[in-house]
DNA sequence: AACGGAACCTGAAAGC
DNA sequence: TGCTTTCAGGTTCCGT
């Protein structure tokens, strides 16, 4: 579930409800998620500490614990961190809970690709790959920047925008929604592409990343004690044959490097491949 | 160095 | 109905 938007707006939780406060334990139901060392030197960092910031940097969560101690926790692509009151169940899937005075927040991962460690800050970062993120998606505005960082690969655009050494916090969805609001093909190689287009496509990504922190944010009041779902919130992901919202064409879906790739051939001026 | 593809995991939904 | 295949909003490793 977590691209950049999910990530912050789950950081901001998290400083809502856990800062100033000391965590009092950690139960762990799978050690699956836990990297670089074991489950009680786990536990041992984190107990009894408070917690002092949360920063996030593209997809990742790092808390602040005082003495250099950090936590770092990446939510994979079925991470979520769910906040309950303290005596309430763990929803289905959860694989820790790490409980504070007033409230339990509850890893909860089906699929156990996401991860979390705790440690001391430079080993922590090196353990995350911190250091070899690109600058955070919501901080590149500027066409020109956009090119320096991703222009000079081959790959397809779309690639090179999820390639998080480059620019970190688009991944498959938010990549899909810029390329269609910047009107730009997913395929063309990065290095081929126009300054102008640069330009459009770092609007693109600016507007997705501010549009589905507010859908979700949004979502996340609303629909917090219900059970529905909320509805679909992007222009082209997850809408294969329904029309484009721009020019009405039905829309598509191809795979591409493994991950599906939503666009409208119209808008975005897709010719055929293969 | 840089790229595509498989692997890591598990569950839900679609297809037959 | 029940079995099989495909797909899923991420990252890393491996071979070319």
């Amino acid at each position: 579930m977590p691209e950049l938007p999910e990530v912050e707006l789950a950081a901001r939780t998290f400083r809502h409800r856990a800062e100033g406060r000391r965590l009092r334990s950690v139960e762990i139901l799978d050690a699956r998620l836990i990297r670089g060392g074991t489950e009680d030197a786990f536990r041992g960092s984190l107990e009894g500490r408070r917690v002092d910031a949360v920063t996030r940097f593209g997809k990742h969560l790092v808390v602040s614990l005082g003495e250099g101690e950090r936590w770092w926790l990446h939510l994979g692509m079925t991470g979520k961190l769910a906040w309950r009151a303290p005596t309430d169940e763990s929803p289905r899937f959860t694989r820790l809970i790490f409980r504070f005075d007033e409230s339990a927040m509850h890893f909860v991962d089906p699929r156990l690709l996401g991860a979390t460690a705790a440690g001391e800050e430079a080993a922590l970062r090196a353990l995350a790959g911190i250091d070899r993120l690109g600058p955070d998606a919501l901080d590149v505005r500027e066409g020109a920047t956009l090119r320096r960082l991703v222009g000079r690969s081959r790959s397809p655009i779309k690639t090179a925008l999820m390639d998080q050494k480059r620019l970190a916090g688009l991944g498959n969805i938010q990549a899909c929604e810029a390329l269609f609001r910047g009107g730009v093909d997913p395929w063309t190689p990065a290095n081929a592409l126009s300054e102008d287009t640069y330009e459009s496509l770092a609007a693109g990504i600016v507007a997705t990343l501010h549009h589905t922190l507010e859908a979700e944010g949004e979502r996340e009041i609303t629909y917090l004690n219900e059970s529905k779902g909320a509805p679909n919130p992007f222009l082209v992901y997850g809408r294969e044959a329904e029309a484009c919202p721009n020019c009405s064409a039905p829309l598509l879906r191809e795979k591409q490097a493994g991950r599906g790739t939503f666009f409208c051939a119209r808008c975005q001026n897709v010719n055929g491949r293969d």
